[in-house]
DNA sequence: CGCTCGCTTGAAACGGCTCAACCAAAGTGG
DNA sequence: CCACTTTGGTTGAGCCGTTTCAAGCGAGCG
């Protein structure tokens, strides 16, 4: 669902954001008045692997998973998104398609650019391009670091450093929960395993006084107790 | 060991890499003349994960393998590389440490740009920021399959996967071997399993008559006979 | 109220890893 | 030049962790 009102970059309080951080100049301002906003109900595809590249997405407000899918129809979550954050890789070149998709979890408000839009503002803002650069660079160096995990890891330590993922990512509220909830399925789906075995541990952690669990809700209780079950495995971490 | 005697990117005859493509500038040509040449023996390793930043390699002539190490000194290998093509991630920015550790795997000849010419050089070459963005761009989607392989494949299938990206990257000479030589345990190393697992497998694709193979070289008898094996992964495949 | 969906648990089967022994080839030193 | 050592490849057997399958449970919803 494209929305008229737009949300005004200026007005924005992501200051993450990529084009938040670049708005000074003139052509900035001028480029920001071509995007388009979308809005997103909780569990909708907005972008399908395989499909002709729509341009790029940032996340105005809410969440998102991004994911590939696999044999058998198999996800594999490779990220989730949260506030200011971009998703829909090379968004821009010509006659591409997307090796993603993405999937909100909330209800969620999305700022997308056209290719058109983006190409040009990638060609006349070095310094956004540059960003852009850096941007990729430490997404890739995430990824590299999740292959080494996944290749590596047991259940229980890959469940562990989800868990701990998604608390550095998204943080958690007063009553101690993480500030996001995932299915199961979800948890095991970017760890690398299936649900069951998420349950197993996760019920293991309950009993061993490391986590609390309500329904889909998560807490950490002590967050230096559960780094140090997979801290061998981190020698140089830098995710 | 560094040469003094520079190998003249003007000359060079990787028309891939990045720098030989951006040379017309008066900017490049000065920045080029910057350059170190670096000579490497045989598995000799030039980037230390942890160590300070050093800037940025390319292969002038040669092959390495990318690496992270892992618990109890378990390597994965990320990538091969091969000539033109770039190691050192973020060999910008200031007061960083490398994330990878990258070594030769024959004699090897590197360019080096330190982290100073480096930024200079993305600074004033819009052109050349946007190549390495979209290199970035594109590694972290293979990046990204990779992640997915190694959490669904079996091992056969990473197997054999492994040995048809060494094909797409390196081919195979007249006698219908692949251009590059590994170990049993550094193609594990790359596809996530033990040494014990690829030489099973290998004996199988033999056996089935899939493979060739003599000491370390291998060969594929059949190259969309191989390709099957893997197909319902691929989907979108786009590496 | 009955249905569905996701969570949970147990048991069994399977695949992959580990360990150990053997072999071949290549390199080293007397 | 030959014996010795080392390194990497190979194979088999047993074990262990993970996945799969199946069944039960509870909350939420039409």
């Amino acid at each position: 669902m494209v929305l008229k009102s737009k949300i005004d970059c200026n007005a924005c309080t992501n200051t993450d954001c990529l084009i938040k951080r670049n708005l000074s100049s003139a052509i900035m301002q001028k480029m920001i008045q071509l995007k388009n906003t979308v809005k997103c109900k909780k569990n909708q595809q907005f972008i399908l692997e395989g499909a002709p590249v729509n341009g790029l997405y940032f996340i105005q407000q809410g969440k998102a998973k991004v994911l590939k899918t696999g044999i058998y129809g198999k996800e594999q979550i490779l990220r989730f998104v949260k506030d200011g954050e971009i998703i829909g890789h090379r968004g821009f070149g010509i006659g591409k398609n997307y090796t993603i998709s993405a999937t909100s979890i909330e209800d969620t408000i999305l700022c997308n650019f056209t290719n058109e839009v983006l190409n040009e503002m990638l060609q006349k803002i070095p310094s956004l391009t540059y960003e852009f650069m850096l941007f990729y660079a430490e997404e890739l160096n995430r990824s590299e670091n999740k292959v080494k995990s996944i290749a590596q890891m047991t259940v229980r330590e890959k469940v562990i450093d989800t868990i701990l993922y998604l608390y550095r990512k998204f943080g958690e509220n007063q009553k101690g929960f993480l500030n996001i909830n995932l299915s199961r399925q979800e948890i095991a789906d970017f760890a690398g395993t299936t649900d069951e075995q998420v349950i197993r541990t996760i019920s293991s952690l309950k009993k061993e006084n490391l986590l609390i669990s309500q329904g889909k809700k998560i807490g950490i209780k002590n967050v230096s107790d559960l780094k140090k079950e997979i801290s061998e495995h981190n020698y140089f971490l830098n995710s």
